[in-house]
DNA sequence: CACGCGCCTTGATCCGCGTCAATTTCCCAA
DNA sequence: TTGGGAAATTGACGCGGATCAAGGCGCGTG
């Protein structure tokens, strides 16, 4: 079931993963000793868009960094339904709770075009926190970081209306893009999106439609442009 | 607008304090000498019920652990509108963001009963978590827990119905529980509970009238009992 | 002890949004 | 390019739960 992982070669693939290390926030500011201890155990893995890097519930041995690409976690809880969790950008790390979990991967990890990880062995990576003091403070204010996001995420998703949490979502999106340009954003199916905020697809096509009737955003084959951020920020709580 | 808080006697304090840090899970284990160092920097605080710890927004320079009573933590979003975003127990540790994040308490902390907590200066904290990689363990593995707690709220929340959110609120409060006793929860008032589910204080009231009538609970003056915890579960997803 | 305020409870009504169904559009593969 | 299937869109409908409104009970207070 667990698609196709090609590793990288061993040689160069160590220098790259160590640089994409190091670039990576969470590992930001961490002497070499340390560095050099973590890429000596993690690798480079490269995904085709909607290959699976876990499956919820498999022994969690990994922990990833996406350097490259999008990705959804997918949760299936009790019923047949299935629910996406979060949608990942470059620099985000994936499975973070595996290093102090036993359960195994709390949900399964699927790409959502071509994507490059950083697979960082977990055992090592605990033992290189139980060492390590700031890496292990960068991981705590990571975690906090986390707690903090999905209590908001909760309270988005429990007590607001559908045109409120799409307007929600689309600001936080525009705000954290680079540029101040005309600006676009999402890289999913419009099914993930809306079962992301909790909607049915139906829901979340129609408050597009009306966002597009009040000239807030423009939507281009599946793309989204925000057109006026403040307008859309007003729509929102 | 805080609250009258009342500082135990230092010496007799001291040694209690240290007493309760080492009862808490999220010290145990940890040498002499650490222990120490954290309990020199905390004090055991006293509140009646109704009584405030701390106000959203306000900086947040102490982390609490609170050793007896119960309490809630409200957060007021943008409306006017307030949101009940978790209830405590003794044992449970509140505000732990704070050691990561510049913004301040998170939400309001109001004692429900009378209640009794550990407070540990932040910056103290921070500073033995730099040092002593066992805390920063402990530390960890509680803000992992809390992270996969929060994923499964905010998936309880947002998909299910007004029935199957009480019924899995009640199986996981139940199952809590200490004794296989005639069991019963709850020491909050029925809309702070309907604020927490997302459900308006009616629609909770209209759930509890007709899980009596099927026999899964008893209620009297405002305490739930459980009585068919099997049910209860089968009417959770 | 009785009064009064606040919360719980119950009933009636309304509306947002999930569901079902029918097209249309997009995307990939032959 | 053309065909087929999946996803996106649009419409009609029904239900769950929020809201509004009115009574009942409990509890603290004078």
């Amino acid at each position: 079931m667990n698609a196709n992982i090609e590793e990288v070669a061993s040689t160069e693939g160590v220098s790259e993963v160590r640089a994409l290390l190091q670039a990576t926030p969470l590992f930001g500011g961490l002497g070499d000793a340390v560095l050099a201890g973590l890429s000596s155990h993690a690798s480079l893995r490269r995904l085709r868009a909607k290959e699976t890097l876990y499956l919820q519930g498999q022994p969690g041995d990994c922990v990833f960094v996406l350097v490259e690409g999008s990705m959804k976690l997918v949760r299936r809880t009790g019923g047949a339904r299935e629910h996406v969790v979060r949608l990942l950008r470059p620099g985000e790390v994936l499975a973070e709770t595996v290093l102090f979990s036993t359960n195994g991967y709390p949900a399964t990890a699927v790409a959502l075009e071509d994507s490059r990880l950083l697979a960082v062995d977990a055992g090592q990576f605990a033992a290189c926190l139980r060492e390590n003091p700031p890496l292990a403070w960068n991981v705590m204010e990571r975690l906090g970081k986390r707690i903090e996001e999905l209590q908001m995420q909760a309270e988005l998703l429990a007590t607001h209306t559908a045109e409120q949490k799409v307007a929600a979502y689309l600001v936080r999106r525009y705000r954290a893009l680079p540029g101040t340009d005309p600006v676009i954003s999402a890289s999913c199916r419009r099914s993930d999106l809306a079962s992301l905020l909790a909607l049915a697809p139906e829901t979340l096509c129609r408050v597009i439609t009306e966002f597009k009737r009040r000239g807030l955003i423009r939507s281009e084959h599946g793309r989204i442009a925000v057109i006026d951020a403040e307008g859309l920020a007003r729509a929102a709580p």
